[in-house]
DNA sequence: CGGAGTACGTAC
DNA sequence: GACGTACGTACTCCGT
C-alpha cells in the first residue's frame, strides 16, 4: 500500500499569480480580497484530491535570504510588491492557519528552500512527494518520488514531463538556469546566452557546466552576434555562470526543526475562521461554516449570546387567538407571506408568520396540501381576524421586501397598509452598492445567522416543491425564522440609519412612502393591445426574411445573423473588411457604432445588418415578448419595480421591463401605441423637462445655467451659443446637437475623447468645446472638482435629499478604476436627485389621487416620465393636480419644468 | 438541458 | 482606457 505523498503548496508563488491572474475582488470596505480567495480556493482543492497527506504551506518570509548576500543585484529589479497584494498576506496565513494548516515562514531562505529541504528528506524515507507550485524553477527537484502540480491550471510535472518541456532532465535544470539566466529573479546567466544555446550546450555535451567548462575547446567557436565567440563568451563569464548557479540552486538542507508527523494538517477552528471569513466577505463559505457549527451543535459562534428560539406553528384556534393578542399589544410586529411561487400576481397564499421579539415567532399555515397535513387554521377566518391589524396605517409593521407581501395579500381582500419598516430598503438606503439586499444574505451580513434556506426545504431544479407542498415540521420553522429575522435585522438596521439622520429620512421619507404606491402601479398594470403587436410582429417577421436573403446574397452564403462570431467571420474573414474596433474580449467587433462606420466607407453588407438588427430587435424583445407577458386574469402587463437594485437610487423594472420601451425612431415608437388607454379613458404622460441639467445648475449654483433655465431658454441652444460663440438665434442645426452632447457628455462624466467620438470631430476640437464650455459655465466646473474631492474625502457622494452612494474605487491605484469612480461620482448626484424627486412626486401624487376621487392612476414610471391612465372626462382635472405637485416634488434654484402629454396610446401622449 | 459569460441593443 | 444607470435576448461554452 502506498503512503499518501506529503503535499508541498508554494504559498508566495500562488499568492502572487493569484493576485495577477484573477479579477480584482475587494470587500464593500474596499480591501482587496481576490487573492486569498484564490489561494484559498486552491488550497481546498488539493485537500479535497489528498484528503489524507501530510501538507504544509510555506510561505516567503519578511527580510533578505542567503541569495542577496551572493549576489547584491538578486531580485533587484522586480518593482515593490504592490500594496493591494502585500495587504492580502496577513489574512491570507490567518486563514491558513484556522484552517488547520501547517503554516511554514522561515526566514533567511526562501519558500522554495524550505520546499526543497522538506521535498528531499521525506524523498529519502521513501514518501512520494507533491509540490503544488506555478514556479518553473522547481522542476529541478523533480525526482523519483518528487512531482510537481500546478493546481491552478491543473498540469503535471514528472520526471518525463520536465525532458518534455525544458528539453533537459531535472538534474540539468540548474545548469541551464544558471547559463540562460532568469530575468524575473534577475539572475544574470551568462550574457548572450539564450535558452536555444543554452540547451544546445548542454544537450550536446550531456553534462552540466563542470563538464562544459571542462571541455570549453568541444564548444563551436563561431563568433556569436558579431561580437565574441561563445568559447569566449563562456570563458569570460566563468565566475558569472557559477554565481548563477548557485543562486538558482535550490536548498535542500536547511535547518528546520521539524518532523514530517507535525505535518497533518488539524481540525478546522472555525471559532477564528468564522470572524476572518466575515472580515473577508467570502459569503458561502461562511454560510457553510456556520451550518457546520450549527450542525454540530456549537452555540453559533458569531452570536453567542443567542437564546433558543421560540417558535410556534398555529393550528388551534385558542393558540391563534393568543398570537392576535400579542400582535395587538406590539409596539411593532414583523409580519411575511408563504405562497406558491414569485409572482405577486400570480403566487397564492399558503400562510402568513409573525414575529413580536426577538427570536419568537409564529407560523399560520393556511393552505398546505400534501398527503397527511394535518387540519389547518381557515384561511377566511384567519385573514378576517388579521385584517384590522394589516390595514391599520397606525399599527406599526416590518417586512422584508414587503411589497411583495402586500400585493399577494392585496390579492386577498386586504390593503396592508402602516408598514414602517422593510429590512430590504434598510439596507439599500444604507449602502445602495451591496450586490444583495435579501433576507439571506442581510443576516449573515448583519446578523452573523445563516437562515434557513428556501432550497433547504423544497430543494432544488424540475422538484422542486411549492411551500404548500412542504411538511409543515419543516415549513413552520422557516417561516417562523423569516419574520423573527425580519424583526432582528430591522433592530440592527434602523439603528445604523438613525445614527445617519439623512439616511433614515431618505427611508423615511421617500422609500417607505413609495412602497404602497408601487404596489397600486404594479398591482394595476398597463393594458396592452395583444392584437396590434402580434400583426406587428408579423410585419416584423417579413422584414426580416427579406433583409436576411439580402445579407446572404452579399455574404455569398448563409449563416446566422444573429451570431456575432459567424458574422465576424463573414465581414472579417471571409470579405476581408478593416477591423475599426475590438469587443473587450478581443473578438472584432459587429456593434452598431462599428457597422454604421463601415456603411459609410461604401460597404453594402453593413448597412443590411444594421437594418435586420433594428427589426430583430423589436420583435424579439418587444412584439412577441409583451403579449406573452400578459396576465390572464387581468388581461393586462404587471411589471415588478424594484426598489433596492441601482446604485443611484432609480428604480428599475422587470419581468417585463417597460422602462426601455423604443421611443428614438419611428419603427420603435410604434410599439407604444401598442400600450392603450382603456375604452373611456386616456393616457397622460407627463415628464420633467431636463431634470438631471436643471439639478446640474442648481448644484452648481452656475449663473449662466441658472439664468438660461429661469428664462425658459432651449438649454442646448443656449449652450451652443455660449460654445461656439453665436448669437442664439443664429445657432446651427449641428451646433445644437454638439451642444446636446456636451450637456449629456458632462451629466456623465464624459471626456474629450468620448466626446470627440459623440460628435464626429478630432479630440483636440473637442477639448476646445469641453475648455470652452467650463470657461462660460465655471460653476460647473467648480462643482465637479467640489463633487470629485468630495468623494476622495468622505468615500461617498450624496443626493440633495442626502442619499448615499459609496464609492471605494475612488481611491483605486488602477486609473481606470479610478476614473471610472470619479465618473460615477460626478453622475450619481444628478441621477439620483432626480431619483429623489420623482419618488417624492409619486408619493404625493399617489395621495392625491386617493383623496381626490378622480378616476385616475398611475400606470408606468421611466425615470422622468409618469404615465397615467384617467377617465377621459377627468384629463383637465387631472393634469391640473398632477403638473403643479411634479413640478412642486423639489424647491429648486430652477424651476422644474414638467411637459404633458394626452393620447389613446402612449405615443399619442407624446 | 441549464447556468454563466459575452455581445449587443433598448431606455433615461 | 476613454459616457452614467438599468434589463432582455441570443449565442456560446461548459458541465450535468
Amino acid at each position: 500500500m502506498t503512503q499518501p505523498p506529503l503535499v508541498l503548496v508554494d504559498g508566495s508563488s500562488y499568492l502572487y499569480r493569484a493576485f495577477h491572474a484573477l479579477p480584482p475582488l475587494h470587500t464593500s470596505a474596499g480591501l482587496p480580497t481576490g487573492a486569498v480567495k484564490g489561494v484559498l480556493n486552491m488550497l481546498l482543492s488539493l485537500r479535497r484530491q489528498y484528503p489524507d497527506s501530510p501538507f504544509a504551506v510555506v510561505f516567503d518570509a519578511k527580510g533578505p535570504t542567503f541569495r542577496d548576500a551572493l549576489f547584491e543585484h538578486y531580485k533587484s529589479h522586480r518593482p515593490p510588491m504592490p500594496d493591494d497584494l502585500r495587504v492580502q498576506i496577513e489574512p491570507l496565513h490567518a486563514c491558513v492557519r484556522a484552517l488547520g494548516l501547517p503554516l511554514l515562514c522561515i526566514e533567511g531562505v526562501e519558500a522554495d528552500d524550505v520546499i526543497g529541504t522538506l521535498a528531499r528528506s521525506s524523498a529519502a524515507a521513501d514518501r512520494p512527494v507533491v509540490i503544488s507550485t506555478g514556479d518553473k524553477d522547481m522542476a529541478q527537484l523533480v525526482d523519483g518520488h518528487i512531482t510537481l502540480v500546478n493546481t491552478m491550471t491543473g498540469s503535471v510535472l514528472d520526471r518525463a514531463g520536465v525532458v518534455e518541456k525544458f528539453g533537459v532532465g531535472p538534474e540539468l535544470i540548474v545548469d541551464f538556469l544558471a547559463l540562460m539566466g532568469d530575468k524575473v529573479d534577475n539572475i544574470p546567466g551568462v550574457p548572450g546566452v539564450g535558452e536555444k544555446t543554452a540547451l544546445g550546450l548542454l544537450q550536446g555535451l550531456g553534462g552540466g557546466l563542470d563538464t562544459l567548462y571542462a571541455h570549453l575547446e568541444q564548444v563551436p567557436g563561431l563568433p556569436i552576434r558579431g561580437a565574441k565567440s561563445l568559447p569566449a563568451k563562456l570563458e569570460e563569464h566563468r565566475e558569472m555562470a557559477y554565481l548563477s548557479y548557485q543562486l538558482a540552486t535550490i536548498k535542500t538542507d536547511v535547518a528546520l526543526d521539524l518532523q514530517l508527523d507535525q505535518l497533518h494538517p488539524g481540525a478546522a477552528d472555525r471559532e477564528a475562521l468564522i470572524p476572518l471569513y466575515r472580515e473577508l466577505e467570502f459569503k458561502n463559505w461562511l454560510d457553510e461554516l456556520l451550518r457546520e457549527s450549527k450542525a454540530a451543535g456549537e452555540d453559533g459562534a458569531a452570536d453567542p449570546a443567542a437564546p433558543p428560539t421560540r417558535y410556534e406553528t398555529l393550528l388551534e384556534p385558542a393558540q391563534f387567538d393568543a398570537w392576535l393578542e400579542k400582535l395587538k399589544a406590539a409596539e411593532l410586529f414583523a409580519f411575511d407571506t408563504e405562497t406558491t411561487g414569485l409572482d405577486a400576481q400570480q403566487a397564492e397564499l399558503v400562510g402568513v408568520s409573525f414575529a413580536i421579539a426577538p427570536f419568537e415567532a409564529a407560523y399560520v399555515p393556511l393552505a398546505h396540501s400534501y398527503m397527511g397535513v394535518p387540519e389547518q387554521l381557515d384561511r377566511e377566518a384567519v385573514l378576517a381576524a388579521l385584517r384590522p391589524l394589516l390595514e391599520d396605517p397606525a399599527k406599526a409593521k416590518v417586512g422584508q421586501h414587503a411589497k411583495y407581501d402586500m400585493n399577494i395579500l392585496a390579492r386577498y381582500g386586504i390593503e396592508v397598509r402602516g408598514v414602517a419598516f422593510d429590512t430590504m430598503l434598510e439596507s439599500y438606503v444604507l449602502d445602495s452598492t451591496a450586490t444583495r439586499h435579501d433576507m439571506d444574505s442581510l443576516a449573515l451580513k448583519y446578523l452573523g445567522h445563516s437562515t434557513i434556506h428556501f432550497e433547504d426545504i423544497a430543494g432544488k431544479g424540475a422538484k422542486q416543491l411549492t411551500f404548500d407542498q412542504i411538511a409543515l415540521e419543516q415549513a413552520g420553522p422557516y417561516a417562523a425564522e423569516d419574520a423573527d429575522v425580519t424583526l432582528r435585522l430591522h433592530q440592527c438596521l434602523w439603528e445604523k440609519l438613525e445614527a445617519v439622520p439623512s439616511l433614515a429620512r431618505v427611508l423615511r421619507e421617500i422609500e417607505m412612502p413609495l412602497v404602497p404606491v408601487l404596489a397600486r402601479i404594479e398591482r394595476h398594470g398597463a393594458l396592452v393591445d395583444a392584437k396590434l403587436l402580434g400583426q406587428q410582429s408579423v410585419e416584423l417577421g417579413e422584414k426580416m426574411q427579406q433583409l436576411e436573403r439580402q445579407a446572404f446574397e452579399l455574404a455569398g452564403e448563409e449563416f446566422n445573423l444573429a451570431s456575432p462570431k459567424q458574422l465576424g467571420a463573414i465581414l472579417y474573414d471571409k470579405l476581408g473588411l478593416p477591423i475599426l474596433s475590438k469587443t473587450a474580449k478581443g473578438q472584432a467587433s459587429t456593434a452598431e457604432s462599428v457597422l454604421a462606420e463601415l456603411a459609410e466607407q461604401g460597404y453594402p453588407l453593413p448597412q443590411v445588418l444594421m437594418d435586420y438588427r433594428s427589426v430583430s430587435k423589436l420583435k424579439s424583445t418587444y412584439t412577441d415578448k409583451l403579449p406573452e407577458q400578459i396576465n390572464p386574469r387581468t388581461g393586462r402587463i404587471h411589471t415588478s419595480y424594484h426598489q433596492a437594485v441601482t446604485a443611484t437610487g432609480r428604480l428599475s423594472s422587470s419581468d417585463p421591463n417597460l422602462q426601455n420601451i423604443p421611443i428614438r425612431t419611428a419603427e420603435g415608437r410604434r410599439i407604444r401605441q401598442a400600450f392603450v388607454a382603456p375604452p373611456g379613458y386616456k393616457l397622460v404622460a407627463a415628464d420633467y423637462s431636463q431634470i438631471e441639467l436643471r439639478i446640474m445648475a442648481h448644484l452648481a449654483r452656475d449663473e449662466g445655467l441658472l439664468d438660461a433655465f429661469r428664462h425658459d431658454r432651449d438649454v442646448h441652444r443656449a449652450t451652443a451659443a455660449e460654445v461656439f460663440g453665436v448669437e442664439l438665434e443664429q445657432v446651427s442645426h449641428e451646433q445644437r446637437r454638439s451642444a446636446k452632447a456636451i450637456n449629456f457628455g458632462l451629466i456623465y462624466g464624459m471626456s474629450a475623447f468620448g466626446l470627440a467620438k459623440q460628435i464626429g470631430v478630432e479630440r483636440k476640437q473637442a477639448q476646445a468645446y469641453i475648455d470652452r464650455y467650463f470657461a462660460r459655465y465655471p460653476g460647473v466646473l467648480a462643482y465637479m472638482e467640489r463633487t470629485r474631492a468630495q468623494a476622495a474625502e468622505q468615500g461617498f457622494v450624496e443626493t440633495l435629499f442626502g442619499r448615499r452612494l459609496y464609492l471605494p474605487e475612488i481611491h483605486a491605484k488602477n486609473g481606470a478604476l479610478r476614473k471610472a469612480a470619479e465618473r460615477t461620482a460626478i453622475n450619481a448626484p444628478m441621477q439620483g436627485s432626480a431619483a429623489d424627486i420623482i419618488k417624492r412626486a409619486m408619493v404625493t401624487v399617489d395621495a392625491w389621487l386617493q383623496e381626490s376621487g378622480l378616476d385616475a392612476r398611475m400606470i408606468l414610471q421611466v425615470h422622468d416620465e409618469l404615465v397615467l391612465e384617467v377617465r377621459e372626462d377627468q384629463v383637465e382635472a387631472l393634469r391640473a393636480g398632477l403638473l403643479p405637485l411634479m413640478s412642486g416634488a423639489a424647491d429648486l434654484d430652477v424651476p422644474l419644468l414638467v411637459e404633458a402629454g394626452v393620447g389613446d396610446n402612449w405615443d399619442e401622449a407624446h
